[in-house]
RNA sequence: GGAGAGGUGGCUGAGUGGUCGAAAGCGGCGGUCUUGAAAACCGUUGACCGGCGACGGUCCGGGGGUUCGAAUCCCUCCCUCUCCGCCA
């Protein structure tokens, strides 16, 4: 949620920098709506301090034991009056949270203007393709050879965009995890966490998943609005959610390896093959909550935290700034990591690293003690994939195969293999 | 699933219709004293909204209701704890 303060005192100026990113600002709406607001609250807030006042003197005529019918008269219609005024207010107060939730927010300055993901800019490559003599395969006819990755199985089980694995896959499966864990944990920095995977709705509204985006989710069949979660963003941004932090512990570092649950609504026929599009996939997520001043720092940190995951896998990718028009609903500013895919002879993304200064807090009140003022501020968010499991698998497969099909381990996953060094 | 007890400020905890945004203690902050520290003593200490401000308003788990007036009464939902049953 962008600051209703600095909507109301620079409406031209958000919708000129929202319409940097395609959102067209209903400003005379608000306009509208903001004057009733300002004049109900005037009304309703008249209202209640007369109350306060009547109320208190007769409690204390009472007190005294003077007749206090008087009084009583006076303020008859006063109840009815004030619910009034009451009921106005919230109906133009609700008018105005719905168009406030429904509003993106802002791009950093330098983020690079645009329409969409063809003029998003390349900022840096790390690797080289690996030039091969003969015809890489995908990751599908990979999968089918070594065996191991099924496909068809799985849509007996539930139906399209699932898989099932099993053997030497399944296991490398699990290795990723393990090693991405490992390597954020000793050597970033991040405290490893475990989270449900079944959010209520307030959650999905302090990251900003509701109300907008309902269609992308999983809602469950149950009494209660329960969800199951599209990133561990989610559940693990929302620790902070109502939470005022102390100095000490700032700044907070989580990672969290958990599934994820996309409907995929609207992407038909977009990857139909293979696992690079699920309805159900692994991810290790990082989650930074930072002082305000030190997202932009954060987020370069963060980012390179994902950045080393491929390195050290030794996969090849380039790091994309989104345009304005490509960038997420709450971010202000999005580096993707895309991965070498031989199979499609492209790179795609693997991570999306955002930072959402204070966007998501202020949707949380998720707060940070400012020492020097030893008042509450919003805190920063920022989170990122470290990275997207099924298809750092994907591309550790298309990229370590060899002309006979078989795949190479890389030599940081070895370990947790077992010192196994190639599937066939 | 059955029975019961609760949810109050950073924490503990009092308050069961009327100057209660809320006693007291702890913790925090400032000060006195001290070479310094501790102890003791004094003072201070919630968040949010509107307003340049004076100030006004809202908040005692969430929502609704009764009343001139609700932390206190009623309804409903959520959460926590105890006992029994079941269970990975």
């Amino acid at each position: 949620m962008l600051d209703p303060k600095r909507l109301r005192n620079d409406l031209q100026g958000c919708a000129t920098q929202l319409a940097r990113r395609g959102y067209q600002l209903e400003t005379e709406t608000i306009e509208s709506l903001e004057e009733q607001r300002k004049q109900l609250q005037v009304t309703t807030q008249e209202l209640q301090a007369e109350r306060n006042t009547q109320s208190k003197a007769i409690g204390q005529a009472k007190a005294k034991g003077e007749d206090a019918a008087p009084i009583l008269e006076a303020v008859a219609d006063l109840g009815d009056r004030l619910k009034a005024a009451e009921t106005q207010l919230q109906e133009v107060q609700q008018q105005l949270d719905a168009i406030l939730l429904g509003i993106p927010n802002i791009p950093q300055p330098d983020v690079p203007d645009g329409r969409d993901e063809d003029d998003n800019v390349e900022i840096r490559r790390w690797g080289e393709p690996r030039q091969l003599d003969f015809e890489p395969k995908d990751h599908v006819d990979l999968g089918e050879q070594i065996g191991g990755l099924d496909f068809d199985t799985a849509a007996k089980l539930t139906g399209s965009r699932f898989a099932v694995m099993s053997g030497g896959i399944a296991r490398l499966h699990r290795a990723l995890i393990q090693f991405m864990l490992d390597l954020h944990t000793t050597e970033h920095g991040y405290t490893e966490t475990y989270v449900p995977y079944i959010v209520n709705a307030e959650s999905l509204r302090g990251t900003g998943q509701l109300p907008k985006f309902e269609e992308d989710l999983f809602k469950l069949h149950h009494e209660q609005d329960f969800y199951l979660i599209p990133t561990a963003e989610v559940p693990v941004t929302n620790i902070v959610r109502d939470v005022i932090i102390e100095d000490e512990t700032m700044p907070r570092k989580y990672v969290a390896h958990t599934p994820c649950f996309r409907s995929e609504a609207g992407s038909y026929g977009k990857d139909t093959r293979g696992m690079i599009r699920q309805h159900q996939f692994e991810k290790v997520e990082l989650v930074q909550v930072v002082r305000p001043g030190d997202s932009l720092a954060a987020h370069e940190e963060l980012t390179g935290h994902a950045e080393a995951v491929l390195q050290r896998l030794e996969l090849p990718y380039r790091v994309v700034d989104l345009c304005t028009g490509d960038i997420g609903f709450s971010a202000s500013r999005t580096y993707d990591l895309e991965v070498w895919l031989p199979g499609q002879g492209k790179y795609r993304e693997i991570s999306s690293c955002s930072n959402f200064e204070d966007f998501q807090a202020r949707r949380l009140r998720a707060r940070w003690r400012n020492p020097g003022t030893n008042k509450p501020e919003l805190v920063h968010t920022l989170n990122g994939s470290g990275l997207a499991v099924g298809r750092t698998l994907v591309a550790i497969l298309e990229n370590y195969q060899d002309a006979g099909g078989r795949v190479a381990i890389p030599a940081a996953l070895q370990p947790y293999m077992g010192g196994l060094q190639r599937l066939e």
